[in-house]
DNA sequence: AATAAAATTGTAATGATTACAAATGTAATT
DNA sequence: AATTACATTTGTAATCATTACAATTTTATT
């Protein structure tokens, strides 16, 4: 499933700058910053504007076609990848790495039937393997 | 085991205002922002500076003492409770709930040998008892 | 008491995010 | 095709939590 099926599948008119994103989104896994995705985006699509990519990902995640990581102090990372995954933070080189092998923890609602839970996000913090040791 | 004795426990110097912070943080297990440590200290302590808050959590953080909570897309959230728990946030009124019984995940760990895992945090997102419907 | 080191304080700088109004683009209507 | 309404994008300015830093105060050492 291509941007523009994503898109209009979620009722998101696909403009130029919008389905730029969401392409993007799709070919790069790498949960990128606003600032990456505009440096990428901004030389084929000049007139482009950073606050564009802040109100296009602001609709996306709302959409639920992205993912909102808050696993980095300083700037906020998107992901594409909307299945049920964990991430883990490199503390060196603030790369950030799928983990896809978790257990679901649904079984944590068990003890809190109070809770009305949305979303669950699981972040690890560490060293990678170029920076351990 | 009150503040003086998990400051000195942990190499820190117990000053007047490091004893008043971790002693906040042991009676407010409230995922605390640094302005409301700061409002609530600062009558008693009225030399006291928004600086030394952000100073002595830094800190305390380095040494193991408090967790930083990265829950909050806003303000950074503090949690003198360093056993391993997770945490739950309500999109209405902000509140962070404790979430005790959840199963370690550390089986995650067998999936990637090369990852050093030095910390997890879990974080829950939805509606609480009296946000939700 | 004098000196050195550590901790605290106040203020200024940083920088990511948001607010907002103007400009542009798109669709509907006559 | 012109007009109007509406949606989207853009650029700039404001916000505001956090950090940097130098001056001051406190604490330890000689
Ligand atoms: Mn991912
Ligand atoms: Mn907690
Ligand atoms: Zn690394
Ligand atoms: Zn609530």
């Amino acid at each position: 499933m291509d941007a523009l099926d994503i898109l209009v599948k979620h009722d998101i008119k696909p403009s130029l700058q919008r389905l730029a994103v969401m392409e993007y989104m799709l070919t790069h896994f790498t949960h990128p910053t606003v600032d990456e995705i505009f440096s990428s985006l901004s030389p084929s699509i000049p007139t482009l504007s950073k606050t564009t990519i802040y109100n296009t990902l602001s609709l996306f995640e709302e959409q639920g076609v992205v993912l909102y990581l808050g696993i980095d102090k300083k700037n906020a990372r998107f992901d594409g990848n909307t299945s049920h995954h964990a991430h883990f933070r490199c503390k060196n080189c603030n790369a950030i790495i799928d983990i896809f092998n978790q257990k679901p923890e649904d079984v944590v609602l068990e003890g809190h039937p109070e809770l009305v839970i949305d979303d669950v996000q699981t972040y690890y913090t560490g060293y990678c393997k170029n920076c351990k040791k």
